[in-house]
DNA sequence: AATGAATGAGGTTTCATTCAT
DNA sequence: CATGAATGAAACCTCATTCAT
């Protein structure tokens, strides 16, 4: 009914679709389990369902840019991280992960949403386009890594599958972690209903395997203690 | 369609409640991307729909119960072995997961679904439920674990935290290669095009990784060569 | 919510179909020109959305049946006409015509609309299914008429090509009075302005121009008069 | 899009128009069966949308825009051959039909959708001025035909009802052939499983049918064979 | 005159679940 | 116990049209 103003520059349509993401993020937020409708998307940033298709394919490539909008953060720290810090630990890089990726409610739920989004809904070419985005990103924070560690077995692309197999630990600890909190969180008194095996906190859990990992990984062992 | 003959000893029940079992998972064989209804399930087995509901509250938990199975086949060989060999090695282990969770079509996109089904949709006392069943075996894996390799820093559920963090690589990892492949398996000449970051193949990455794994955390490097 | 009576029996559900088709059919006689939603026809029949696509795979089907429902009646008399009657005429033929094809105010809307939808929208199994139903009817009818017309040039087939023939002119000429009329209905003082090439009425000019067909394929010529 | 160099003469504006039906018959040629959007037209012609309804008051009178140049063509030769031919005779008359109707695939597509648009959804005033136009173009067609063949009962306005049920046979066979083609050109081997009374052709049971119903109507019967 | 961003109504279909028989 | 008919919510996306620029 109310035409908004009009985006005709090219930084009016980036603010708009900036607005829509904005919109979206927003309702992810307010409920990580369910997928805002587009409706619903529409009337959060205060436009019509229709206004939204002008500046997303599909409701799949909505949350994807949503998705790759937070990776750009994470990548955005990182990269300065890597390529601005003169020296560089486990804890350094970590204390990026957690700020972009493990802490915000937001990050991993809608990460592996949209993991199986690429790999069902989304067409082919979107999905690609998308992974040369990121694939840029992950070279750049790869090569910084590369830089500053001595890996066991120097190779090229040896930070880039460092970077790769810690991402599968955040992403995989996390599933299982959100597996056995999600339906929990409201039970009161239910954490002590867990099977030792299942009694875990995801970031202390994380931050042990992570170490682990590096530990296994790169030369020089983390400074801070051993693992878990 | 003419009532079956009714189940009314507890093993015809059994019989019964695995009947649909197996025609659910040989659905999900047939297309491992997509959920069946209930009523394909139902005429798969050869049963009404109706009659699904009586072994199964929901069909969140007949996904479930389909996976609970798989996992059940996958703790009993591991048990087995862990138990069993005389000596135990990373490849030993490996041989395992492999038979039954990486090379079954089945069994990750499962594994994935349900975990979301247990964060979101599946009543908490069924996913607690599950989860004690499935820490006994884990506990059992676990300490076998323990009983074979000295750890770094032995200390009680070291096994069980080894087991975790492994499969939470093999989830993480499969998810992140699903999301690459997904979309192209059909488009010719597809693999060139990706970008290099994400050219890599999940069985070879997911040995490479579990491999560097254990040598971060068991005292003992694993015999077969070095991390890829 | 009301759940209605269960159609378990075989007739009962042939007339829940029925009923569905009344639903429909009313709906479209009530207003012809638009083509009523699922949903309303299931209002209409008393019945959930859900249970009008147990009964029919879709909406064009549905359209279809009630279709095929009219075309059944017609042929019902025309074939108990020409199989029954001593004697034939235009006359009884074309009266029969004019009960079920041009008076219903249904029938020649909905057929030309069926007509496009067997060209695009309807499965072409439904299609021809359809058809076969209808070539059995057409046969019969078309066998009857070449046993009580001496055709200028007798043939297998050309009393089904004379149906055939009559039909075209019935479902044409139609199709331009109801342009000519349709959107003029309500525009008081509509008909003088039409110009004279326009200035005619559907059922006079059906019939003199079928006449004149007839004289120009039958031996005999009718009857009655000459052509217009 | 960069502004397009205005149209400020009407012959300017005349050659726009003609752009958007040049546009919109080339989209409608390359698929006959879709109505492409006002979005495809505008594109089609280099233009913005909204410059479509700067020309045309709605997408249906630019469809009708469209069929009525087509008519135009028609008459235009049929009353060349008419007024121009020293004698006549059906097939010089049919060879114009089937040039202008039958051949071109866009035409009776078009044709049988734009007498629903002016039943329905085109406003009357536009329905009765193109009726207008066409009567004008008719009237001289049908008068022409009157003078070349001496009806068996001579009237005045016998030519053009002539037309008139000749348009109606050309029309109501080819939506008949169309829903009976319509959905089999691609499965191979269709056309045997076509039951006999549907296994006709369009192009030569149309010109069989005009062939009866002239010998009908004109005294002289046409020289050519006789009626299939 | 030309543009193209914004609107928002509109309707189909699926399918998990219930419950009368 | 078994059946399967009935339910009805849920959400997508298109596209003709308008109108601010």
């Amino acid at each position: 009914m109310a035409v908004r103003q009009r985006a005709i520059q090219a930084e009016d349509k980036q603010e708009r679709r900036d607005a829509i993401l904005d919109a979206a993020e927003q309702l992810l937020r307010d409920a990580p389990e369910r997928v805002a409708s587009v409706a619903e998307v529409a009337q959060q940033a205060g436009l019509a369902k229709g206004t939204v298709y002008l500046y997303f394919p599909s409701k799949e490539e909505l949350l994807l840019a949503v998705h790759e909008r937070r990776v750009d953060c994470f990548f955005h720290d990182l990269i300065a991280l890597v390529e601005g810090a003169p020296s560089l630990d486990f804890d350094m890089l970590f204390a990026v992960a957690r700020t972009h990726l493990v802490e915000p409610p937001l990050f991993l739920p809608l990460a592996a949403r949209c993991f199986g989004l690429m790999a069902h809904c989304i067409p082919p070419a979107a999905t690609l386009a998308f992974q040369h985005r990121m694939a840029a990103r992950l070279e750049r924070a790869g090569a910084g890594i590369e830089r500053h560690f001595p890996l066991r077995t120097p190779a090229p692309g040896r930070g880039v599958a460092l970077l790769r197999r810690c991402y599968a630990l955040i992403l995989g600890l996390w599933q299982m972690s959100a597996a056995i909190g999600g339906g929990l969180c409201c039970a009161s008194g239910a954490a002590e209903e867990l099977p030792p095996a299942f009694a875990w906190s995801y970031p202390e859990e994380l931050e042990a395997a992570l170490r682990a990992f590096w530990q296994g990984t790169i030369a020089a062992p983390p400074a801070a203690g051993d693992t878990q």
